[in-house]
DNA sequence: GTCTATATTTCGATAGAC
DNA sequence: GTCTATCGAAATATAGAC
């Protein structure tokens, strides 16, 4: 038999605590992800959760503050995929890793919705992920402007390919993909679709016996 | 000098109550095409249509009810672009409607924002403009689907052409774009980028001589 | 056709007990 | 750390006068 909590030393983690922060993280994320910021309330993420609405925002002082939490864990479980401490891949290396991670959001329908949601929504500079949303724009635009830029180069990529145009097009498919997967679940491959898209670049702008 | 409103014929067309309920149509599109449906109240749309609440829901009997006459009064302007009553382009002209279709919507930043915010919104089933994305995104992929085969069949694009792929490819080309255009206003140009986009296409899979 | 007034929920957030 | 209770604001929608 163990110590009422009150008994307990203090200098010990609170994991009950940790774990209904986490479990609400995760939750928010499912809801954000299917009925938008905007359209989920506080109350909402509570009842999912098992806590009362209080007892949420003991947690997280505000609806945005709930909503940081959220962008902060999904850049970290997604955060080293592309921009991690390894080195990035560059040419068209780039774009493979890209069909990986379009594979990979194939099996979390969660965070692809998260993304489609949020992105459409903040697209006002008032909304509170609109920063987040134009940073992650800024970063996977940077990741693959460099390497498309290294891989022309090192001879890989034809030296008159439009960067900023194959760059742009690229986040373009891989967007517009995700918007179609999630409106017609089951029919689409994502990934089919993205290495199709993926090959027809390759076919323009290769350089004959690098690609 | 004119009688006043009560003393016209009963057969005459309320002009005033058409142009109200106009000019809310139009407002409600500007402001869902920014802060969404959800995040847009009837009492913004009646104070900027320069109604009270209750003088705009005269018009509308609920919120749902002013999403589709935006929803409708949009594919009345846009309906005739793709698929009016001349007949449809066919082959590589087809992707040239769409390349102009595009700069039409680089001039009509409310009609895109409606677009993107909806579309996004509307992936969950219980939304109200659910059906009518659906049926958006089911109407020009059969358009472009039969724009593709029928390339093929008259020997303009290579047989082996992945039709499905190239159709969903080219739709979520349109559909990401938009979505980098409202992020970074004038410093993207859907345009020329889906050109490109279109060059690449017509590279890999013409055949010689008649693209 | 438009208004004022109001009914009814639901929202985000706070106060204070345990 | 979690709860009950509650506040104030804002939401959709309705009733009835003009």
């Amino acid at each position: 038999m163990s110590f009422p909590p009150r008994y307990r030393a203090k200098s010990r983690v609170d994991l009950s605590g940790e774990e209904s922060r986490a479990k609400a993280v995760a939750v928010a994320t499912e809801l954000f992800a299917t009925a938008g910021f905007k359209g989920t309330s506080v109350a909402a993420v509570a009842a999912k959760t098992g806590l009362s609405q209080s007892g949420l925002l003991h947690h997280f002082p505000s609806k945005a503050a709930l909503l940081a939490a959220v962008l902060e864990e999904r850049d970290r479980q997604d955060g080293d995929f592309l921009t991690g401490t390894t080195a990035p891949p560059l040419g068209w290396a780039a774009f493979d890793s890209l069909t990986a991670l379009a594979a990979r959001n194939s099996t979390r329908p969660h965070l692809v919705g998260l993304f489609v949601r949020l992105a459409a929504e903040a697209v006002e500079p008032s909304h509170p992920a609109h920063t987040w949303v134009q940073q992650h724009y800024a970063g996977i635009r940077g990741w693959l402007t460099e390497a498309v830029q290294a891989g022309k180069d090192r001879g890989e990529i034809a030296a008159d390919a439009p960067v900023g145009t194959v760059v742009r097009t690229t986040i373009a498919v891989i967007d517009g993909l995700q918007q179609q997967w999630l409106l017609q679940p089951g029919e689409v491959s994502m990934t089919a679709d993205f290495e199709a898209f993926v090959g027809t670049l390759r076919a323009r702008w290769s350089i004959v016996g690098s690609g």
